[in-house]
DNA sequence: CTAAATGATACCACTTTAGTATCATTATGT
DNA sequence: ACATAATGATACTAAAGTGGTATCATTTAG
């Protein structure tokens, strides 16, 4: 019962990591540097946050990453939906497969209704909300 | 982000079959005819849920399993536990990495929230509820 | 022009998942 | 006693997911 995966979470250390810094543009070398996190797995999980949009990027001396928008706009959940797929628990127990039984059914409503409990929860952690020193 | 594995799910089914059945101590032909789950795979499980004292066997002729207790006092998390291990989802990240920055903590804190509501879910869903068919 | 950065790909070892296959043991009914 | 119908125990396997590594190409500041 897994619900967060490794690249995700280096993902969301690096975010809050970045967050933090005056100076916004970051670079991996510095990232590695503090967060102890593998250099070339790294480097892949910010490629794949550049892509999905989370992240901008800066090629060349001098370059690296910074937030794409406020940390208080990003959260857990958008982190998740990248490297871990829709936010689905369910899915691959219900699919095509013959639901012919009651049971089925009523197994599936009471799971849909945790998975629902599950995202709400997760679209509401910023990654502001990550770094207030406060709380 | 997968809740339930294929197993658990299996073992649910079977579960409920038995539990609606009039004739308390079933058999794999019958449980195998009626939800077309891989014979030796289903065996594997029914085996597994007898170890744990979830059912009870009944070997030679006219032998087969039967619950040990009363539907409504077996519940989802009971059969979790047996084939998905302890209900935690967060172990993986938080165990003897250096947690030294704040943030690490403020992720924890929240996730573990989360696997708490989850997990009080899944104690909540009983066989017996599952085989109701009113609702 | 060189050094410092990211971009793009391909590869790999390990674990988990979802099973299969086989043989041993036990009990029932004739 | 014996054949048959059931479970018990154990070992094996294929495919997918997880957590990375390794290489080379491209861009840009100074």
């Amino acid at each position: 019962m897994k619900l967060v995966t490794r690249d995700t979470d280096y993902a969301i250390r690096a975010l809050c990591y970045i967050a933090k810094r005056k100076k916004s543009i970051v670079s991996v070398k510095k990232l590695v540097r503090d967060l102890k996190i593998p250099r070339p797995f790294l480097r892949k999980i910010l490629q794949r946050m550049n892509k999905s949009g989370l992240l901008k990027s800066y090629k060349g001396k001098g370059g690296g990453f910074e937030l794409s928008r406020a940390a208080g706009a990003i959260f857990v959940a958008d982190v998740m939906k990248i490297f871990q797929g829709p936010l689905k628990c369910n899915e691959h127990i219900f699919k095509k497969s013959l639901c012919p039984h009651i049971r089925t059914c009523a197994l599936k409503g009471k799971l849909d209704m945790i998975q629902k409990h599950i995202v709400s929860d997760l679209k509401s952690i910023s990654i502001g909300s990550l770094i207030k020193k406060g709380k």
